[in-house]
DNA sequence: AGCACGCCGACT
DNA sequence: GTCGGCGTGCTC
């Protein structure tokens, strides 16, 4: 290409994915001298406008010839930003998860390694431009740069047209030090920087430095911070320090600062600002391991021996059995031979419970990752993990996304808990399968820990490829709780419930107040009450986007839906026939927090759900209150239930638990017994035993007697038979499929039509629905589901090609072709 | 993801 | 008659 001046070498084609939900890998040309590879960074034009960082995924020389192919504007990196091994890891996820590779790597990078929204362009501070010495062109753009300091690159080269040739003028310009370019980015994240005072090398020898102080005769001041420079540094009494010394260790007085600074701008002393490097002094060292019981060193044995099996091991540990000491004995093993350990857990298990126990332990050498991080915290443990000296990181599931160098063991915490799924946006990942991938690619060992295992893992450990291994005693010898259930028709038919608790529960609130302990109660629903209804006519008042009833919020005085965020006011009258007996029906915590207070005036009770925890602090100032004793009651949600753990607490009540057990899902069982069981291993640590009460109107479903008895294993093995039947997962895989979009028949057409195709390449037994979903409209979209039931013996890879295939010819159909899509593959 | 192009309501 | 709503389609 001629009129790229300057330029020489050969034209290589290169296949570049963009960090977006693009469909495909654009195609740009990129000539150069040195061979641009796989994995490096580019930036790259988009539709004339936009500048983004895009990926080499392949190197060609295939020229196009259906469209015009762009040249890139420069290749960012020396050597490839993303390994081989990575790049292998993304296009597995994206294939497994039926995304493309853009959604995946937008989720991989974080934003400070892309150029994303904008980079501007300025004149150099240190650089006097003079006119003349420029040609028209470049006389106008230093003009437009004098007049605007902070203009955008992109709108720059727009204005000028042919990109690329002004891109490398740009790049020549900003080496020669004559602009500067910086990116919106720096000002969200900048690393952080460490300051040091220097001797010029020029006086780092004695002659010079008798010189230097020589002429200090008459400048008492210089010579005297000189003196305390040198006496902190080369010559201070802790030994040979080099000629350099951090600010932060070198306090000085305001007159000093102006002496320091006569001595900089004379040259004698400089400053120097380098990125502060947090695991710099990290060095392998000897940490204590825990005491462990009997049961906890066999259960390492065993663990250790799954693993010399290359397989993937599955501890399955009662609440109370002590994981946690197996967990660190098992890092610290590996951290001493110098391997890198993930220890994954759900989010809100990264309590500051969990984090501060093992900050104990590992202290600087942990690294934390998780949502509520700032990107700079989030930026320090990347780098740590990259360089390689970090070699611990506690994070949630987006940690299978760390550039790990030599990954050793990946823990998953907590396995069954559904919040490791990400559910929007693609790519739709399971944190612990992503991690057993991201392990083997690394050779390194899996640990997956539960109390209440997720079905399908405790097949494949028990029956399958895995090993399992059991802890089912409590750490020092502390008892299971007694688990009672409250049947609340009979109750109601003996008078013996008060604002919808049971009395025996209320009394047993009031007793273990008496008995100085602690008591959790327990509501999966938060707000006052789930709708409100008119007396005389039976209106709800609905969400206008969605298909559900409005939560009423008492402390709001409002109507909200939980699902789109959408708020009112409490109407005063029913907006169907004017009544103004408005009613509300069904229970949230706000309105049991309400009733326990009439109930039990004299006890302490808080309530903890999204809602009273929108801060962080609050959320750790109701830990905190809870610790102190400050409070007699908790009351929550799902929150009350997962990662805290409150030594004092003797009693649990549950208000009602039918609603999760009777909602139509082949996981429901697993669901209601997960519950149940870590809700009870809340009550009675130690050696009191703890009690626990669940109202319920069906006290006699078999799967409640099973938790009552602790009978875990059976109830694994009767749910297997279950799904076996029913040709469920751990039988099947399975695929949801949902399509989405404003109009209901639209939505019902696209997918019946989807459904249709599927069942005439894959048959009928596979395909299952369509079926509108409970809540058929959110956010102003309707909704559809089908499911994809693949037995073990079909390949689901092929089933999701066909998929894949099916899906692109319903969206060539006109009608159709506005409907939004969304594959969830393994869905929870 | 953005962003431009393109057809239907309240305004000078 | 126009300005602008966001539905739809494309980006090398």
């Amino acid at each position: 290409m001629a009129e790229i001046e300057g330029i020489a070498g050969q034209e290589y084609l290169l296949d570049v994915w963009l960090p977006l939900a693009l469909p495909k890998s654009l195609t740009y040309k990129y000539v150069s001298n040195e061979e641009p590879l796989p994995g490096m960074r580019v930036v790259v034009p988009l539709k004339g406008k936009k500048l983004y960082t895009g990926f080499i995924w392949k190197v060609h020389s295939l020229l196009p010839t259906t469209y015009e192919v762009k040249h890139l504007l420069e290749v960012v990196d020396q050597s490839p930003f993303l390994t081989d091994s990575r790049m292998r890891y993304l296009e597995w996820m994206s294939s497994y998860y039926c995304c493309t590779l853009g959604e995946v790597l937008a989720a991989a990078v974080p934003s400070p390694f892309r150029l994303s929204s904008e980079s501007y362009i300025q004149i150099h501070p240190d650089f006097a431009w003079q006119k003349e010495d420029w040609e028209s062109e470049e006389h106008w753009i230093f003009a437009s740069l004098q007049k605007n300091p902070k203009m955008p690159l992109s709108e720059l080269l727009k204005a000028l047209g042919n990109m690329s040739r002004w891109m490398k003028k740009i790049r020549q310009w900003q080496v020669e030090s004559k602009i500067l370019i910086f990116d919106e980015l720096m000002d969200r994240y900048r690393p952080r920087m460490e300051t040091f005072i220097s001797l010029n090398p020029n006086f780092r020898t004695d002659d010079a430095l008798d010189a230097l102080f020589a002429e200090f005769t008459d400048k008492p001041q210089e010579e005297s911070l000189m003196l305390k420079f040198l006496s902190k540094t080369r010559f201070g009494q802790l030994g040979n320090q080099g000629w350099h010394i951090n600010k932060e260790s070198f306090p000085i007085t305001e007159n000093e600062k102006k002496t320091l600074a006569k001595l900089t701008k004379k040259g004698i002393l400089q400053i120097e600002k380098t990125k502060l490097d947090p695991y710099a002094g990290l060095v392998s060292k000897e940490f204590v391991r825990p005491k462990l019981s009997p049961a906890q060193s066999q259960a390492i044995l065993e663990i250790e021996e799954g693993h010399e099996e290359e397989k993937v091991v599955l501890l399955m540990g009662v609440t109370g059995s002590g994981k946690t000491e197996i967990y660190i004995h098992l890092i610290t093993n590996y951290l001493e031979q110098g391997k890198q350990c993930l220890l994954m857990l759900p989010e809100i298990a990264i309590s500051v419970q969990m984090v501060s126990r093992l900050k104990q332990i590992f202290g600087e050498d942990l690294g934390v990752y998780h949502s509520k991080a700032t990107l700079p915290e989030r930026m320090e443990v990347w780098e740590g993990v990259q360089s390689g000296k970090l070699k611990l990181v506690v994070g949630v599931r987006s940690s299978v996304f760390l550039p790990f160098q030599n990954l050793g063991l990946l823990i998953a915490d907590e396995e069954h808990d559904s919040s490791y799924k990400q559910a929007e946006p693609a790519p739709r990942y399971h944190g612990r399968d992503a991690g057993i991938f991201l392990a083997h690619q690394h050779k390194a060992k899996v640990l997956l820990g539960s109390a209440t295992p997720s079905t399908e893992s405790y097949f494949k450990a028990k029956y399958g490829k895995w090993r399992l291994v059991k802890l089912l005693e409590r750490f020092g010898g502390a008892n299971l709780p007694d688990i009672q259930y409250v049947d609340m028709k009979l109750a109601e038919r003996t008078l013996q419930v008060k604002l919808d608790f049971s009395t025996a529960v209320v009394d047993h609130l009031a007793i273990t107040k008496v008995a100085g302990k602690q008591s959790i109660v327990f509501q999966n629903r938060r707000g006052y009450a789930p709708y409100m209804q008119c007396k005389d006519c039976g209106w709800i008042p609905y969400c206008p986007s969605c298909d559900v009833s409005l939560t009423y919020h008492q402390a709001k005085r409002s109507l909200n839906c939980h699902y789109c965020g959408h708020q009112v006011d409490v109407p005063r009258q029913c907006l169907a026939c004017g009544s103004v007996q408005l009613q509300t029906s069904g229970y949230g915590t706000e309105k049991l927090e309400e009733s326990l207070m009439m109930l039990l005036p004299d006890l302490r009770i808080a309530r903890m759900d999204q809602d009273t925890t929108q801060s962080r602090k609050s959320f750790e100032q109701l830990l905190a209150r809870m610790r102190n004793q400050d409070l007699d009651v908790l009351l929550g949600t799902q929150m009350v239930t997962k990662g805290l753990d409150f030594e004092n607490v003797t009693f649990v009540a549950v208000f009602d638990v039918d609603r999760v057990l009777h909602y139509p899902d082949f996981r429901a069982n697993e669901r209601t017994f997960q519950l149940l069981s870590q809700i009870s291993g809340r009550a009675g640590r130690r050696q009191e035993k703890g009690l626990v009460m669940i109202q319920t109107n069906k006290p006699y479903h078999p799967i409640y007697a099973m938790i009552a008895k602790g009978e875990n294993i059976l109830f694994y093995e009767q749910e297997i038979l279950h799904r076996r039947d029913f040709n469920f997962p751990p039988f099947a895989h399975l695929i949801k499929v949902t399509s989405r979009h404003v109009k209901q028949e639209i939505t019902q057409k696209a997918i019946e039509v989807l459904a249709s195709y599927l069942r005439r390449k894959l048959g009928t037994d596979m395909v299952l629905g369509p079926e509108e979903p409970i809540i058929a409209r959110l956010r102003n979209q309707f909704i559809f589901n089908l499911m994809l039931k693949i037995p073990l013996n079909v390949s689901a890879q092929k089933v999701k090609e066909i998929l894949a295939a099916e899906l692109k010819m319903v969206q060539t159909e006109k009608e159709l072709s506005g409907v939004q899509w969304i594959v969830d593959v393994d869905p929870v």
